[in-house]
Order: C-alpha cells, then structure tokens, then sequence
DNA sequence: CTGTATCCTTCATGATACTG
DNA sequence: CAGTATCATGAAGGATACAG
C-alpha cells in the first residue's frame, strides 16, 4: 500500500539513501565521487526530491569556497530496515563467490 | 548494491507481488480487478516483465475460454522480509486513525 | 565547490482498437 | 477471458554551458 516507489524510485535515490543512512554525512562532491557514473544535474536533481519528501537534510555553510552537508534524516533512517531487507535479499540471490 | 529497482520498478509490480505473495494464485482478470486504474496493457506488460526476472509464473489452461493463472514464485518469495519492512515503515509513518 | 538554466533524447505509461 | 498491435504523450534522465 505505500507508495514508497515514488520516494525512492529515482535512478539514484536508492543509492544516495544508502550511503548517507549507513556512512553518515557527506558533502555534495563526496557524493558524486561514490555514486559512479551520476552527474551533476542529476545528483543535485535526486537530492533536492529527497529533501522535498523529507528524507534528506542540506545544511548550507556560508562559506568560500561553498560548503554544502547532506545527512540523512530520521524519516530516512526508519527505512533501514527496508535497506537492510534489500540487502539480505541480494546476497542470498548472489552468494559471495570463493576466490 | 542490489539493483532492486529494476525488478520492482514498475509503476504496478510492487502491488502485482504484494498480491501474489501474500494471497496466493490470482487470474489476469482478478488482477485487473483488485489492481485499481491499472489497465489491460499495463498489466499484461508488467506481468511479463516480472515473468521475464522469475518473480512470477505464468500457467496457461488450454480451455475456452482460457484460464491464465499467476503465482509468486520462490523468488518472489524472498523478498517479503522486505515487503513485510516497507509494511512496517509505512504504518509508522501513517499511524492508523481512530474512528 | 556547489550549484542553475537549457535543451535534447529516451523510455515508461497508457488510450484505443482488434483477436483467438 | 486474456491477451496483442499501434500510436501518442509526458516524465525522467542526461549533456552542456554558465554562475555565485
């Protein structure tokens, strides 16, 4: 019944939740290193949805050069257990291989 | 790291299995029904992108008029640790009203 | 460093009509 | 009953250039 699609049905959404939900915060550049092959427009895109759905905090540093924090919020850590139901179901599907 | 999404992607298929694993073997035409603003199309193309990634199987009845019947299979199966987590999420989030 | 503004392409969705 | 075929549409994704 919950339309949780629509909060994480983004291409990069499920992946930026992840890292800021288990890894902690992590400003804008840090992101796009970690997440491969995402561009620019489309991270800050996925990010400012996330922030209208409440499930991501931006935290802005007047600074120079610019400061930009992102931090999951509690709305977004209360799927954690989603998350880690995502990931028990993944290894079980793709056993670890043996070397 | 699961690409989760693309198995459960589709605008229907997160309904689609949440139907077929928790209440069993449903025909096209009972999904259609239970499966509000769906339509013929979408359904049908749905079902056989989920029977494309084994999540559902497909049996034909060769009767006039024909019987198609639809299942969860073991696959699918798999994933109701996460169904059951989205459940969960989801009544936190929306405390059930008093009447 | 962290964006915004355009513009373009692709793809999923869905309406409609027809079929064994 | 359970589809397929066709076509239309809009949203999502993404490349590129520019900005505070």
């Amino acid at each position: 019944m919950p339309d949780i699609a629509k909060l994480i049905g983004g291409k990069w959404k499920l992946i930026i939740l992840q890292i800021l939900v288990f890894r902690g915060m992590k400003r804008f550049n840090e992101l796009r290193r970690m997440i491969d092959g995402v561009t620019q427009t489309m991270l800050t895109k996925q990010l400012r949805a996330l922030e209208a759905d409440g499930l991501v905090e931006r935290k802005i540093y007047p600074e120079v050069p610019p400061r930009v924090e992102y931090t999951a919020t509690k709305r977004a850590h209360e799927l954690q257990e989603m998350f880690m139901a995502m990931h028990d179901w993944w290894v079980k599907e793709n056993p670890p291989q043996k070397k």
